[in-house]
DNA sequence: CCAACGATGGTCT
DNA sequence: GACCATCGTTGGC
C-alpha cells in the first residue's frame, strides 16, 4: 500500500521518524528506510532553503511529498522528501536503506556485493536505485505507471525502535538532534556518530 | 580499525 | 574562488 498524501503533513522531524521502517521503491529496486535527517526552515544553518529560494532549492518550496534531489561534491545525488507546510522549505533527507528488492541490479550499479555498502549513505542509495536529478521536483503520487517512478509503501519494519543523534557531514547546525535511525540496524550509515540519545 | 585526502562539478558570493 | 547534507582509496597502526 502506498502511503496516503496526508501522511506527509506531519511536522518535519515527526515525518523523519515516521518514514523509518517504510519501504522506498524506484523501478525494480526497493529498500526499507532505516536512517533519515530533518532540515528545518527556521534556525537551521544547514538547511538549503534557509537563505531564500534559488534555482537549486526551488523544489524544497513545493508541497509535502514532493521530491528534492541535488548534486553534492560534483558526483553524488541526495534524495529528500519535501515536508512541512507548503512553502516553508523543509525536507527529510533519506540517508540509508535496508535493501529488499532488485539487489543484483544494486550490486551492479554500486560495483560491490557488500550488503552494507549498497544503500548505506545518501550518495550510495541514489546510485544503487538509479536516482538522479531528473526526479527533482516530481512527487511520490502521480506515477507514470504502477511499478514506475518513485514511491513509499507502508510495509517494512513495524514499530521500529528509533534513536536520534546530531546530523552528519555538516559545518553548521551540529548541535541539533535531527538525525534519526533504527536502533541496531546494520544498514545504518555513519556508525561513528551513532552515539545517540533516546527518543 | 581509523584518519587523512583527493575526486569532481554545480552553486553562490 | 570557496564551499559543499559524500565516498573510495591509501597508509598507518
Amino acid at each position: 500500500m502506498p502511503l496516503p498524501r496526508d501522511f506527509f503533513d506531519l511536522p518535519t522531524p515527526e515525518l523523519a521518524k515516521a518514514l523509518l521502517g517504510r519501504t522506498l521503491t524506484f523501478g525494480p529496486c526497493a529498500g526499507i528506510i532505516v536512517e533519515t535527517e530533518a532540515y528545518l526552515f527556521r534556525d537551521d544553518p544547514a538547511c538549503h532553503a534557509g537563505r531564500g529560494r534559488t534555482a537549486r532549492n526551488a523544489a524544497m518550496f513545493g508541497p509535502p511529498g514532493d521530491v528534492y534531489v541535488y548534486l553534492i561534491y560534483g558526483m553524488y545525488h541526495c534524495l529528500n522528501i519535501v515536508a512541512g507546510p507548503k512553502g516553508e522549505g523543509e525536507a527529510v533527507l533519506i540517508r540509508a536503506l535496508q535493501p529488499t528488492e532488485g539487489i543484483p541490479l544494486m550490486e551492479a550499479r554500486r560495483k560491490t556485493q557488500k550488503p552494507e555498502n549498497l544503500c548505506g549513505g545518501p550518495g550510495r542509495l541514489t546510485q544503487a536505485l538509479g536516482i538522479t536529478g531528473a526526479l527533482n521536483g516530481t512527487d511520490l503520487f502521480d506515477r507514470p505507471g504502477p511499478e514506475l517512478g518513485i514511491g513509499i509503501r507502508r510495509d517494512g519494519i513495524d514499530g521500529p525502535e528509533i534513536q536520534s543523534s546530531c546530523r552528519i557531514g555538516l559545518s553548521g547546525g551540529k548541535d541539533l538532534q535531527l538525525r534519526f535511525f533504527i536502533s541496531g540496524n546494520r544498514f545504518v550509515s555513519g556508525k561513528k556518530v551513532g552515539h545517540p540519545m533516546d527518543d
